[in-house]
DNA sequence: GTCTCTGCAAACTGTTTGCAGGTAC
DNA sequence: GTACCTGCAAACAGTTTGCAGAGAC
């Protein structure tokens, strides 16, 4: 983890008077290097392959922190268990594949006009969007 | 239940040789009847209200026949429980009021163009689209 | 009469929590 | 030294399932 996100990190935890451990940088690190979201128990597993030590509810504990803190976004896809992403600048939604599992992200500005028309007709104010597309990828469309 | 509702719904049923019983009309009556999603739970209660003995576990097995059948869609918002609503002509997705609760309905063209925009970008061919836009209602933006 | 349905209680999955010992500051 | 943090096991919510009796056709 870079100085200033850690800095960033250990302000934002003091300020709601918690600690930055060395568990918790743990946690922070497996989402921010995994390529997407994750659910919590490959987290888990990614967290103990580098710290045997780490349990599966220090990862919920941890979760359930960085939610809060705004770090992190917990996603409802189609499934029975959350998925954990880090919250970046940019958004950006959801393509699934019914077929292989796949996820892909998309980005499209169609979205922030979506968001300008709900403002407008109804009045509101949009806070965080959730988008998922279920469907076939090109590759599964390819195979059949 | 109209008439060829019932038997639309008994023809699909027979299909994978199941039967249509009063329990599992009455489950999709209360769906039908609701205006809009319901969690498992509250199905349970008010298919109750009109039938004491029907247990939680009818409700349950009933609810995955019928989204099996592709007549109920099960919902993943932002919540621990699942939401079911009919699968009707038209699709719709949700705003989400993260102080009140309420969770209102609505549709757009936007959608349509999205969709489209990402057959062309990525060869995905959508088969479902799920859509929750979190924040603040109207009402509750002018209570603040 | 056969095969499906159903209620009940128990099991199961994902997640949270109480507690007692460990650790950061 | 005083919080806060953590692992463990137990609890929890939502959902599913095995079984034996009830019901549909």
């Amino acid at each position: 983890m870079r100085k200033e996100e850690a800095d960033r990190i250990l302000a934002l935890l003091k300020s709601e008077g918690k600690r930055l451990t060395a568990k918790r940088a743990l946690v922070y690190q497996v989402i921010q290097e995994s390529e997407s979201h994750l659910p919590a128990e490959e987290i888990y597993l990614r967290a103990k392959a580098l710290n045997p030590n780490i349990s599966l509810s220090t990862v919920y504990r941890t979760l359930n922190i960085l939610k809060d803190l705004g770090l992190v976004r917990e996603l409802h896809l189609d499934e029975e268990h959350h998925h954990y992403e880090l919250v970046e600048g940019s958004a950006h939604y959801h393509m699934i594949c019914s077929q292989c599992g796949k996820i892909e992200e998309f980005k499209s500005e169609l979205v922030d006009k979506l968001a300008e028309e709900l403002e407008k007709k109804y009045g509101f104010e949009t806070k965080s969007i959730h988008i998922d597309f279920v469907g076939l990828c090109a590759d599964c469309r390819n195979k059949t």
